[in-house]
DNA sequence: GCGACAG
DNA sequence: ATCTTGTCGC
């Protein structure tokens, strides 16, 4: 039994965002992204723990020439409390707000957080990707789940990140002698496509520049509301 | 009970 | 995310 989840109404408790999950992660599909890339979104949350208040931004790049072409961003209280697992939920409202303020639909999106690397194989990645529908990349700075050996030292070399015998994500070395970041599906995307577009974003940073320019961009709101 | 634990 | 000083290296 699966639904769609309306996408402007979410859960108030754990149980009920529980069993989300459990229904979404059935909607979830892994495939080889097919057709040229020309557009890629990057979305990052930010929030003040003394505020209470919640930065959401989603930037869309030109994926040749790597520069911002639409914007959207949307500033509102709490909702949800962090748990681990759980982030889509807390950070779910605000992003979706702001991904509502773009007019330009991007072919791909990379979210700062875990894809299906997660503890039910659905991840803030793969959530929103999914009630967004477009193909997602999860890219997280730590784990979640899941066990891997270190990557060799070399952008570009990479390992396996295994869990519950699934191979959830490849540990990726986006720079040279920079610690590697996690990657892992989102939706409608499989692993090798995931990586090959992560590493075509990260020629000069250790996080890809959509995720890492949204960054900027909420810390950049936070600091113009609060100071 | 103990350790792990995206942002 | 937040708390926090200095510091090593491209």
């Amino acid at each position: 039994m699966s639904r769609i989840f309306p996408p402007h109404s979410w859960p108030s408790g754990y149980h009920e965002a529980l069993r989300i999950q459990e229904d979404l992660v059935q909607r979830l599909r892994f495939e080889p992204l097919t057709g040229p890339v020309e557009t890629i979104g990057g979305v990052d949350i930010s929030y003040s723990k003394k505020s209470r208040r919640m930065y959401a931004a989603v930037l869309v790049f030109d994926y040749a020439r790597m520069q911002v072409i639409d914007e959207g961003t949307w500033i509102q209280d709490e909702t949800f409390p962090y748990i681990p697992g759980m982030l889509t939920f807390r950070e779910g409202p605000a992003a979706t707000r702001a991904m509502e303020k773009i007019s330009i639909r991007p072919d791909v999106m990379l979210f700062d957080g875990h894809g299906i690397a997660h503890p039910r194989f659905c991840g803030t990645a793969s959530h929103l990707g999914l009630i967004w529908g477009i193909p997602s990349i999860g890219v997280a700075k730590k784990k979640l789940v899941g066990e891997y050996t270190e990557p060799d030292p070399e952008a570009g070399s990479a390992t396996e990140l295994i869990y519950k015998d699934r191979v959830v994500g490849r540990v990726l070395r986006t720079r040279t002698n920079v610690k590697p970041v996690f990657v892992s599906q989102g939706n409608r995307i499989d692993l090798d496509s995931a990586v090959r577009v992560v590493l075509a974003c990260c020629s000069r940073h250790r996080l890809p520049e959509p995720t890492r320019r949204a960054h900027l961009r909420v810390n950049e709101l936070r600091r113009k509301a609060e100071g």
